[in-house]
RNA sequence: CGCGGGGUGGAGCAGUCUGGUAGCUCGUCAGGCUCAUAACCUGAAGGUCGUAGGUUCAAAUCCUACCCCCGCAACCA
């Protein structure tokens, strides 16, 4: 295991009484560009993601469809893998809660975290009694004044869910008591939690003061049971937050896997579930003596032309649609450029046209189309061995040499627009470049020099072919494939290698064809 | 006085923290080019930066008041 650094990224686990959404496809694509970017940077990358199965929802859920637990937790996972597929996600593993490897670590989680006492000498976990409202569809309790009379007179929860009052014991964990080590963790760790405006939004609330939380159930079956009381199921958080350290091999510390990828890198979260992850977790892994994670950012939501998504309007953005009407790369393009990660942003099918036709089709894909063809022709189908580079050529050349530092900046914060802004800005210089140098007037004038001009052009094309690999991975393998670089030559360590001049060159194809409306032409 | 976000050329946004020629993308118009996916390049028109006051040599940017829009039930990234 020596040389290659590692990089452990991880998606939330999404549960399984859903079926997979826009939401799911952005959060997991983030972390997909950001795992092939580390993968072609020489990172020795681990990318996981996985179904969140257990808890009592899970279970309604499956007694309601006729099916037992697992049947129905196997069938929607299944949605989920094939999301994966469809979105063509490079994920290393695909973890289910439901899995041995997961029941094993969870149970010694828990026994981890009751073996340690809190910084202030209590036990982490200790039994007592739950009682209060509670809502199974919200899976969360409510106080008293937080409730409101619903039409049959029963008592409602803010989200309009049915409470019913539970009085059952449960063991807690000493969250209080952890309240000093996260401020101490979050100002000892700057960036642990992202955005920045997130992170204040963490740290004011842990300086709110915490509550101990309730850490189990008994009264559904559907979980892992407690240690030495079966009694008891472990709440779904514990249970699913745990995921992260199961997948890097716990409770095996001393495993490679565990020394190589632990403490996680990443987790990408959705900004809904920022507690769980920023709060919960770090004291979970503390009072168990394990390391909290390096990193959690927590992006934004979207909107549909404008308008909050919800299932009860039914404007629910379907991923597997989204791909089938506009192609998988463009989308995943659209998605990580159109808004600033981390904000909150809008879809809109003219909004994805545009990007689709401007950035993709005329700017990208025509540079390759229009250079390419004249290679084509004019060079006798190969790479055009060059003379001496002029200041025009150089400072296309150096453009292009400079956008892996800035890629670089930019995956390092997250920030995965900035990456494509600084591509396409010398996208727009090569346009820019073509059309003051001619070439097509050079053919004639000075075939030489022409050689030179394109030969600098196709070989910033490579270069933005390599690049743009990590958002749109069958596109760069086309634009690559068309100017015949090895598989061998296409991470970041060849991006200033340079053509070859002489190698033969298959025929170049349009990369991105325009998006034309049919529904919108036919209405005229 | 509930909380939060926002009001900048036709559309969508940046700039506001750290006052000092108002910028980007798309669209429109004109021109250029003809290698290319009716693509590419150049230029132009178009904004008194929600309103009214205030501070300042100077305000989109700071202060005050007001107006308007959006979100704040759930599933859920």
């Amino acid at each position: 295991m020596a040389g290659k650094p590692a990089f452990y990224v991880t998606t939330p686990i999404y549960y399984v009484n859903d079926e997979p959404h826009i939401g799911h496809a952005y959060t997991t694509l983030a972390c997909d560009a950001l795992a092939r970017f580390k993968r072609l940077d020489g990172y020795d990358v681990r990318f996981l993601t996985g179904t969140d199965e257990h808890g009592q929802k899970v279970e309604k859920a499956a007694a309601d469809a006729g099916l037992d637990p697992q049947s129905f937790t196997d069938k929607i996972s299944g949605n989920f893998r094939r999301l994966a597929e469809t979105m063509n996600f490079s994920n290393d593993d695909f973890i289910r809660t439901t899995e041995p490897r997961h029941r094993k670590s969870v149970q010694a989680i828990w026994q981890a975290i009751a073996a340690n006492t809190s910084p202030k000498g209590n036990d982490n976990i200790y039994l007592d009694k739950y009682a209060g409202w509670y809502a199974v569809r919200d899976e969360a309790f409510y106080a008293e004044d937080e409730l409101s009379e619903g039409p049959d007179g029963g008592k409602l929860a803010p989200s309009g869910a049915p409470v019913e009052w539970v009085e059952e014991p449960s063991y807690f964990f000493r969250l209080s008591d952890w309240q000093d080590a996260l401020l101490d963790f979050y100002a000892a760790n700057p960036d642990a939690v992202a955005p920045k405006s997130r992170r204040n939004e963490v740290t004011s609330f842990v300086e709110g003061g915490l509550k101990d939380l309730s850490i189990s159930r008994t009264t559904f079956e559907w979980g892992i049971p407690v240690p030495g009381d079966e009694d008891h199921i472990m709440y779904v958080w514990l249970d699913a937050l745990t995921n992260y350290v199961t997948a890097a091999g716990y409770p095996d510390t001393a495993s490679g896997d565990f020394t190589t990828f632990w403490p996680a890198d990443l987790h990408m979260v959705g900004k809904d579930i920022l507690r769980f992850h920023a709060v919960y977790w770090p004291a979970f892994l503390m009072a168990a003596g394990i390391e909290p994670p390096k990193r959690v950012f927590a992006h934004g939501w979207w909107t549909n032309e404008g308008q909050k998504i919800s299932k009860s309007v039914g404007n629910v953005i379907d991923p597997f649609d989204l791909v089938e009407k506009y192609g998988l790369d463009p989308v995943r393009y659209f998605l990580l450029r159109e808004v600033p990660f981390g904000n909150d942003g809008d879809f809109s099918n003219q909004a994805m046209i545009n990007r689709l036709n401007s950035d993709l089709a005329n700017d990208l894909g025509n540079l390759c189309q229009r250079v390419l063809s004249m290679v084509g022709k004019n060079c006798d189908a190969a790479v055009p061995a060059p003379g001496d580079f002029t200041d025009a050529d150089a400072a296309l050349l150096d453009a292009a040499d400079a956008l892996l530092d800035k890629s670089r900046t930019a995956f390092n914060a997250q920030q995965f627009h900035t990456a494509l802004i600084a591509i396409w800005d010398v996208i727009g210089e090569a346009n820019r470049y073509v059309d003051a140098q001619e070439p097509w007037k050079l053919r004639k004038e000075d075939p030489a020099r022409m050689a030179t001009v394109l030969y600098v052009l196709a070989d910033t094309i490579r270069q933005l072919g390599i690049l743009v690999q990590p958002f749109m991975p069958d596109s760069g393998a086309k634009i690559l494939d068309q100017l015949a670089v090895p598989d061998d030559a296409r991470g970041f360590d060849a991006l200033g290698a340079r053509l070859t001049g002489g190698t033969a060159l298959p025929k170049p194809k349009p990369v991105f064809p325009r998006y034309v409306d049919e529904e919108a032409e036919e209405k005229g």
